[in-house]
DNA sequence: CTGTTAGCGCCTTCAG
DNA sequence: CTGAAGGCGCTAACAG
């Protein structure tokens, strides 16, 4: 029992006409170079015969799997959930697929995924960097494989780059606490390698001198992007005498690790009735739940996603047409702006 | 400036064999009717020069691209995150890659989305099926696309599905509010068309009538498994005269709609001081800050996942071997067990 | 505008 | 055990 796949040659014969003529007629990019009335007959042809080309076919001709990847150090994360549908929206609007890879948080991993995947003929990948190196996808990228950064620069780099405007987030965040009245206020999370912290943190201490402070160093909680950095950051501020009023988390982990701490603190110790308001980076559809959040910098983590794909189908238009060669537009950083949102009842 | 790729040619010439051995020596499934020291040789040239079988092209004569796909109603979703991430672990240890579609909630774009993973080769298709019909996937597990449905069962539909033991999650979760002296107990959210949902009930309705209780039609708050749903039942609830003791939630995002509405009610109206407790379907990193949260059933999606392609690589074996044509394993279903959790530290 | 032809890179009988 | 040869289904020059 035979898969009895239609080929070309069978719409050909059926529409007489060469397979060259079908081949034309029904390119995904448009049709060129063929008569309308041999193209109707062609689709029409195809159509009733139920015919399909058949993409792998395609793709070692061309090169292009009409496929765009997607490489985060893990999966099971809000932000990039929402990225991901972005991006997939987008791609399956125009006839494109979506490859899922996970670096695993580490460069050798993710290295290895993105050689992978451009052997399967990508057209584009998208990486969120597991770390702040970027040689291998620099490498890639000149070799015709458009690499789009996102969530994190990796400066130098030379490839574009997707982000939200961090730094005006921090600096939005920072003064709705000011506005609030609080004084003390103190930064939490993250590594000054990773560009998304830096300028998270840059945002902080510009609008915290800008109404006038300056933040000692005592007031910058550094250190990690992970839940359990917050639950430790918010453990040691627990045991300071002169804890901070507010604090800006850098991110929804560090953000959750501290409420966290909050919440399992035993009572009849040090820090028992302290509650410090919370302006964090990344909205959740539990933000208001959570007993110390004020505000939250929402990402548009969809746009982001979107914006990506439109990216790289710019990339691989251009390397088209100038057949891989022409100097091509220089890497380009586009900043999505963030919300700011609101969290005022508690129970 | 040419693509430089080096071809099985290239090897051929370097190893000094015919490209049909340095195929036999590099198939992934392991190498067969090579002798050891030939292999070798053609291993160590192909090694010294970077080779790297093309994948396509492997696939346009084999039919196979070593690709698994999951399709989902939608990918922002906590189950489905953990489930994406346990499938794409066990299948990149494989030498696998995933694929990721949206159905979007819709059966058509479901069928479109399926087909055209089908036409891309893909070994087999995971499913979160958005609706209770399943022809077209048992149309391509018939053609040899082996399809596992995950989370959701369809009756009938002849496929191999991976599930939560979901009736026995909701009895537990039943029982131990019934532990806890609760008797007034009502059930929210979930449609009988779904079997998720279905099973849910049945598990509620069982314990219940263990202990002696025979729930009355009125304390099955039925409609709905999203947050909107939970939400409206919530406020009918607030607005009768015996409100629940205590609820048992079809899942999260229901869960999630009921403390919602809960957190945002006026003071000074009706159902002012009422606080049910809540056993819900499906843990997540908030469940601690919710406050009417008391017993949560964990669903090991990331197992699941691996359970999936387990059966999905099991059912390609059998293909194999079977020539396309043999009689197969009758279709199976897997339960896993869920993990009842509990949450009592509320602020 | 359309047809002919030559592969894309690999796997897989079929001989030897 | 190994090699030679013929496609998988499609596209892209090159002719006509």
């Amino acid at each position: 029992m035979k898969d009895k796949s239609i080929t070309i040659r069978d719409v050909a014969a059926a529409a007489g006409v060469s397979t060259a003529t079908v081949s034309r007629s029904l390119d995904p990019d448009g049709a060129e170079g063929v008569s309308e009335k041999t193209r109707l007959k062609v689709v029409e042809a195809a159509a009733s015969m139920g015919y399909q080309a058949n993409p792998v076919a395609r793709t070692l001709k061309t090169r292009s799997a009409r496929t765009v990847a997607i490489v985060a150090p893990e999966l099971t994360n809000d932000f990039f959930m929402d990225l991901a549908e972005g991006i997939e929206k987008e791609l399956s609007a125009r006839g494109y697929t979506l490859l899922v890879a996970s670096s695993d948080n580490s460069v050798e991993e993710e290295k290895k995924r993105v050689a992978m995947l451009a052997d399967r003929m990508v057209d584009g990948i998208v990486v969120i960097p597991a770390e702040d190196r970027g040689d291998h996808l620099t490498a890639w990228d000149k070799k015709g494989i458009p690499v789009v950064l996102v969530d994190r620069l990796i400066e130098g780099a030379g490839l574009d780059a997707i982000l939200s405007d961090n730094e005006a987030g921090a600096r939005a965040l920072t003064r709705r606490l000011l506005e609030d009245g609080y004084r003390h206020i103190a930064f939490a999370g993250g590594d000054m390698t990773i560009s998304t912290a830096r300028e998270r943190i840059a945002g902080f201490t510009a609008a915290m001198e800008e109404a006038g402070f300056h933040p000692p160093r005592d007031s910058l909680y550094l250190g990690g992007m992970r839940v359990d950095d917050g639950f430790r950051h918010m453990d040691t501020i627990l045991q300071s005498n002169t804890p901070p009023e507010a604090l800006v988390a850098v991110n929804l982990l560090v953000h959750l690790g501290m409420e966290r701490r909050l919440l399992v603190r035993p009572s009849g110790r040090p820090g028992e009735g302290y509650m410090p308001a919370i302006a964090a980076f990344d909205e959740s559809n539990y933000s208001s739940f959570l007993p110390a959040c004020r505000y939250t910098a929402a990402q548009d983590a969809a746009a982001i996603g979107k914006k990506a794909v439109q990216c790289i189908l710019e990339r691989i238009g251009q390397k088209r047409r100038s057949g891989n060669a022409g100097e091509v537009t220089e890497p380009r950083t586009f900043r999505l702006p963030v919300m700011i949102m609101n969290h005022f009842q508690k129970s």
